[in-house]
DNA sequence: GGCTACTTAGCACGATCGGTCGTTCTTTGT
DNA sequence: ACAAAGAACGACCGATCGTGCTAAGTAGCC
């Protein structure tokens, strides 16, 4: 994450313009939007152009290759999952509600079309899992942070005594995100909210058999 | 829907030479494969020609259009999962046993690699979710087929004792499919047979919590 | 009030995309 | 044996892909 200065040309922090950082964000915005619909491979230089109003030289001036802006994409989805999901649960107390706030709040996010092809890591990850490289990189790092999120409040709920300790945070992590991760996938091509009951009740099975 | 012998095309049911059949089989074949990595969409004609050694334009004889090698490339993808997974498992006796031995084959073909990209319908349906069409709703069968052969066994084992009837099939085949999505899923992006062990995990703790 | 650097657009490039055409060779039915 | 049709080829099409080059406009600092 440290600057490192000895390195080549990317020295220069293109200071930016605030219109222009506005413009930025818009595009990505949109780009992170697209993205779970055609992948970030499939997303075009044009198409995204044109979503946001704007020739196609002038949105690639503002990265200057399109894996840049696949890797800016990746970044701006992160934080958009952040904002919607991960900040509003931190709120709540650690342990089970945290956890259970978390797969609230990303049933919601998936149900109210943030992205409108459903979790943006659950298609990127799926698209770039065979594709080596900065771009797969970035994604799976941020679905290890989300599965580690998880278990943290799994442990946490074990010390606070609300889940028996003989279970295995990291394992009960995994089982809990694929159900929302297969919730996700089937509320997005059925566009019924039955598929993310389903995961609901699937928690709920899961958490109660380990209350203590 | 009836036959029009005046309107010419789609009447003829075109009879194959054999040498022509046998390379259409290894074309579908290696298009199977080369979808799970770049995807349904991603798969282009003069790659896929390449790999089978031969021309575009002779390949594309075989298939009149990209939709068309589509949608037989997801009928070649079910026929290799029936001959992979479906079929030896169903040998197994019913009810639970033979539920065990559907989540062991389709785990031992992800780790097999008999398709490069992990399961085929996994990356296909995360493509096609939002891609509406009969490319979408022929992946979108086969999966739900095999959800439903997963829960026909889940009743079959309360029939037969060895699971508690209280559970709903229809629930419990979800969320042992969605085990074996994530577990597939990360199986391929870290190459690490420790994510199917996970699977195998969840699996025997859902499956202990309703032996009866 | 300029000067500079960022922003945007226009235009053109080489590569690749799915797809068509005309042709040649070969298998198959009669 | 001969004709009909399948299989495969190379050349080529228009469209679109990512990307470069150049020039005009404009916001922000001295």
């Amino acid at each position: 994450m440290a600057v490192s200065p000895t390195k080549r040309s990317a020295a220069r922090p293109p200071r930016r313009r605030s219109d222009g950082e506005r413009r930025r964000a818009a595009i990505l915005h949109e780009a992170a939007r697209l993205a779970t619909v055609d992948g970030l491979d499939g997303l075009s230089l044009a198409r995204l152009a044109d979503a946001v109003g704007m020739s196609k030289s002038g949105l690639f001036a503002h990265f200057r290759s399109k894996e840049q802006l696949q890797l800016a994409t990746v970044e701006a989805a992160s934080a958009i999952f952040d904002e919607e999901v991960i900040e509003p649960a931190g709120e709540t107390t650690a342990g089970v509600p945290r956890l259970r706030a978390y797969i609230e709040r990303f049933l919601d996010h998936v149900e109210e079309g943030v992205f409108p092809g459903g979790c943006f890591f659950v298609s990127a990850v799926s698209e770039l899992d065979t594709h080596p490289g900065p771009l797969r990189d970035g994604a799976m790092a941020f679905s290890q942070r989300w599965l580690a999120l998880l278990a943290e409040e799994v442990a946490a709920g074990q010390a606070a005594g609300e889940l028996d300790p003989a279970g295995d945070p990291p394992q009960i992590a995994f089982e809990l995100n694929s159900f929302m991760v297969l919730g996700n996938m089937q509320f997005v091509a059925s566009s019924d909210p039955a598929a993310l009951d389903r995961v609901r009740r699937a928690v709920d099975t899961r958490l109660a058999a380990l209350a203590v």
